[in-house]
RNA sequence: GGAAGUUUAGCUCAGCUGGGAGAGCAUCUGCCUUACAAGCAGAGGGUCAUAGGUUCGAGCCCUAUAACUUCCACCA
């Protein structure tokens, strides 16, 4: 083995170890299953920093399950991020002059093919570099046929049921991107913009009505001016015409409970088109609807002079025409929301249009109940609110999107009019047989897709055999961010069609964001990115940097240093295996039951046992970060600190008996805390492993720790501890340097065994030259420790000084004093003794019995100064 | 406008059903001790956001307040 840990020197090779051995590979099995579908990538580039904590969790419940003997499936895939993807390649077209219209549909879907192919490899890659166990011959992608297939299937039996239609709605459209966009997609910021006053004068020349607006370019859509029916200051004049400015077209001044008293000037202009509550308006009072921005962006011909212009560019040009025709009251600052596209920045439209919808209140009851009736559980809980909020005001959605790569709707009208669902691809119109046939221009929303994930993956709409073993699957791990776009459209999805919710746990992640706090972006240039830092540390250091310290759903700040921090601690594991195979070359493996244990050997043997149980039940619990810093505490506060070092008296002793047994303890310690570390850092552990004399092929398989199989653990071996800190803690006192060694004498209180068995581990750890048992005081000028019913003298020669002496005890019998008056007062106080629990007041009894014996010999030892 | 989260050492955060404030990093001191100087040993450092309340006892439970973050929402 190397000086030091070099990840790189080895990752490679083990992924493709497994890899050849087929160690991810699964196939339905008489034994119990736990099953993850791999929350799908987006095939637009690179992998990032969440994508690799995502998958880290992922791995790690899967390498653990697969040790505990389940048969484990973990399916990976890739989504085709439709609107995403048709952006960059757009982008692609325009830079050689062409366009999406001028290859036509056909070659624009190769391309996208194309590029599907190309990029699946590169995030994949990136995936495998991570050290995901997922089973790589299942790889799915949501445009695959069979995928495409149970697209169809659930379209048409949705279309069947009547849960489809088609609409009219004011829905979300991005100018930039010329397509629909989902509520979800539309992210609403803040904008600093003015209120426009407007002067719409009534046609008969009575007077005005001056309405207030943030988007003066939609006049030319206007077809009403609304007030509050209960208004005074309108009284009389509802119904009567207004002259829309620059238009010169006659609307009316209604009257509808949308308009605010309090708000604005108490008018409002009604533009059906482009406001989904105008629209609504337009609807109760039967309003024209007019269209007054095209699918550009522009304004269209009802604009008059200002046709062909981009709706943002003709606002001051509209501003000075109103100002010219004496229209504009004032103008005055204003802060307000406005929404854009989650992708481009755009700002998008309102827009009415003809869309797709699936009906959502009846799909999403069933969804609520799962949740509610605990078939389907949140970690932590609290993200079951979002859920639930958002499922229990849910709108019908949106499924068609104006963009040509994803699952086209397959809708078809034949020549004579007649409209149909098809799964397959029909060659003639059911009703008339006509054989002309036009399928829906536009596609489905990518989430319609991915919404059947659990089950498409698994070969649905057939009845597979793998769909019937893995499903439902058993945990879904994601961030925050999706539990409304995608999981809660699994869940009703698999309620639906499957009969049954997807996964019974979805284990919810924060998002990793940068050292301040800031969300990473392209645009600030602060992300990190993950194959840097699996280059850098390599991917265990990453895996670990990432988890460690997680606590559920929240975000993490995350930094180069972590992973430095991580890789550090990594090396610190390697050189204790390191140590622990030099000296296990000619070991003689025995269980470790066969040998007479010592009290350091059942120490550290109690210690690994309760980190075993405790890693076991956080990873149970979904509290991974939780179950990362135990393996790090004990790894390096318990085994590297005290037992490797307390172990190389034995070692090096000369007694063959006590080597042996050390030999077997370091080796068993060791191989546990492989196993149980090994989902964590699965390169490392396999790397070692292989190493430790009598191991198997993988660590893979080995069965993952439970407890330590061993009775008769209980051990004081504290007291031993504590009287080594207690020596370095003094010897620091007196600036004593670490490589000068002193002797150590030991006069216990009475026989003791404990210390007899350990007077060399004592010395070895407290830099002494020798530890002796005594029976009385030495002669020597020492500096004494009372403590764990033992005195112990320090020779410390010219050092020590009475006066020193007397403040040390002085301090010491303070605190023991503080102590003592704070038992009394506990123990004196009638309410803590009647209420409190007796576990408690024994223990607060103890503790001053105790303290006051102590402080007695201090107090002794004080006076006989 | 509604909801959730956060507030503990200089920094990043733990802290379980209430029972003597913790870790890592950073800082300071001493050590190249035969696994590791990517190391070891030791030390300093906190009115647990604020104000009330419940309790024998509150970092933890309740109420209010403040600051920050995020999600949802159609107010011209």
């Amino acid at each position: 083995m190397d000086k030091n840990y070099c990840p790189e020197l080895f990752e490679g090779e083990i992924y493709k170890n497994w890899l050849d051995k087929n160690y991810f590979g699964t196939n339905p099995d008489s034994r119990e299953h736990y099953s993850i579908v791999m929350p799908p990538l987006n095939v637009t580039g690179k992998a990032h920093i969440g994508h690799a904590l995502d998958n880290t969790m992922q791995d790690i419940l899967i390498r653990t399950k697969r040790m505990q003997g389940y048969n484990t499936l973990w399916v990976p895939g890739t989504d085709h991020a439709a609107i995403a993807t048709e952006q960059v390649l757009v982008k692609d077209l325009k830079r050689n002059g062409e366009s999406k219209e001028s290859i036509g549909r056909e070659e624009f879907l190769k391309r996208g093919w194309q590029w599907y192919g190309k990029y699946t490899h590169v995030i994949c890659d990136q995936l495998k570099k991570l050290g995901v166990s997922c089973d790589w011959n299942r790889l799915a992608f949501t445009m695959d046929e069979n995928l495409n297939r149970a697209v169809r299937h659930v379209f048409c039996q949705y279309y069947k049921e009547g849960l489809i239609y088609k609409g009219k709605r004011v829905v979300n459209y991005c100018p930039s991107c010329k397509t629909t966009i989902s509520d979800n997609e539309n992210v609403h910021v803040d904008q600093n913009t003015y209120l426009w006053y407007i002067r719409y004068p009534f046609a008969d020349g009575s007077g005005e009505v001056v309405v207030a607006t943030t988007r003066p370019e939609t006049l030319f859509g206007d077809t009403a001016v609304a007030v509050n029916p209960n208004d005074a200051r309108f009284k009389g004049q509802v119904g009567k015409d207004l002259i829309l400015p620059l238009v010169n077209k006659k609307i009316k001044l209604i009257a509808d409970d949308y308009c605010e008293i309090g708000f604005g000037t108490g008018a409002v202009k009604i533009t059906p088109a482009h406001d989904p509550n105008d629209y609504e308006v337009g609807l109760r009072h039967n309003l024209e609807v007019v269209n007054c921005i095209d699918d550009d962006g522009k304004l269209t011909e009802c604009a008059g002079q200002f046709a062909g212009l981009d709706r943002i560019e003709a606002r001051p040009l509209i501003e000075k025409a109103l100002i010219d025709g004496g229209y504009l009251v004032k103008k005055e600052k204003y802060k307000n929301q406005v929404g854009t596209c989650e992708r481009c920045g755009a700002f998008t439209e309102p827009r009415i249009s003809t869309q797709w919808f699936v009906k959502m209140k009846d799909l999403a009851r069933p969804a609520i109940e799962a949740v509610k009736t605990g078939k389907l559980t949140f970690h932590p809980k609290r993200y079951e609110k979002t859920y639930l909020n958002w499922l229990e005001n849910i709108q019908d959605w949106c499924i068609s999107r104006q963009i040509w790569l994803g699952h086209r709707i397959p809708v078809f009208t034949c020549a004579n009019g007649h409209t149909f669902a098809s799964e397959d691809f029909p060659t003639e119109c059911p009703v008339c047989k006509s054989a002309k046939l036009e399928q829906d221009n536009d596609v489905l929303d990518t989430w319609f897709s991915s919404a059947l994930w659990p089950f498409s993956t698994l070969g649905y709409p057939e009845q597979t055999e793998d769909l019937k073993y893995y499903y439902p699957t058993s945990t879904l791990v994601t961030g925050y961010d999706i539990i409304t776009f995608w999981v809660s459209k699994m869940v009703f999805s698999g309620i639906k069609f499957m009969g049954a919710v997807p996964f019974k746990d979805v284990v919810i992640h924060g998002l990793v964001r940068d050292i301040h706090g800031v969300k990473m972006s392209k645009h600030l240039g602060n992300g990190v990115d993950p194959i840097d830092m699996i280059d850098k540390y390599g991917a265990d250091a990453l895996r670990l940097s990432l988890i460690n310290g997680m606590s559920a759903g929240t975000d993490i700040k995350y930094g180069e240093e972590k992973a430095k921090e991580a890789k550090i601690f990594i090396n610190k594991l390697y050189n204790a295996s390191k140590f622990v195979l030099q000296n296990v070359k000619d070991i003689e493996i025995k269980p470790i039951d066969r040998f007479k244990l010592q009290e350091k050997d059942k120490w550290i043997l109690s210690e690994l046992d309760k980190l075993v149980k405790s890693v076991n039940k956080n990873i149970d619990k979904y509290a991974l970060g939780v179950a990362t810093s135990n393996l790090i505490e004990f790894t390096v506060s318990k085994f590297c600190d005290w037992y490797i070092e307390l172990s190389k008296v034995d070692l090096y002793s000369g007694n063959a008996e006590d080597k042996q047994r050390t030999q077997n303890i370091l080796l068993y310690t060791l191989s546990t805390l492989l196993k149980v570390f090994h989902p964590f850092i699965p390169f490392v552990t396999e790397y070692i492993y292989r190493e430790l004399p009598g191991s198997e092929e993988t660590i893979m398989y080995c069965s993952y720790p439970k407890k330590v199989e061993l009775k008769g653990l209980k051990n004081n071996f504290d007291r031993v501890i504590n009287i080594i800190r207690a020596i370095r803690n003094a010897r620091a006192e007196f600036n004593v340097p670490d490589n000068k060694k002193t002797s150590i004498y030991i006069l216990p209180d009475e026989k003791d065994a404990l210390i007899e068995e350990n007077l060399e581990e004592i010395a070895k750890l407290s830099s002494g030259s020798a530890c002796k048992l005594i029976a009385s005081e030495p002669d020597e000028k020492c500096t004494k420790i009372i403590c764990e019913n033992v005195k112990i003298y320090l020779p410390m020669g010219q050092l020590v000084d009475q006066e020193k002496e007397k403040m040390r005890l002085e301090k010491e019998i303070e605190k023991l004093k503080f102590e003592v008056a704070r038992s009394e007062k506990m123990l004196s106080n009638q309410g803590f003794v009647s209420k409190a629990p007796e576990k408690l007041i024994t223990q607060e009894k103890e503790k001053l019995e105790n303290n006051r014996a102590l402080l007695a010999k201090i107090q002794q030892e004080f006076n006989s100064l």
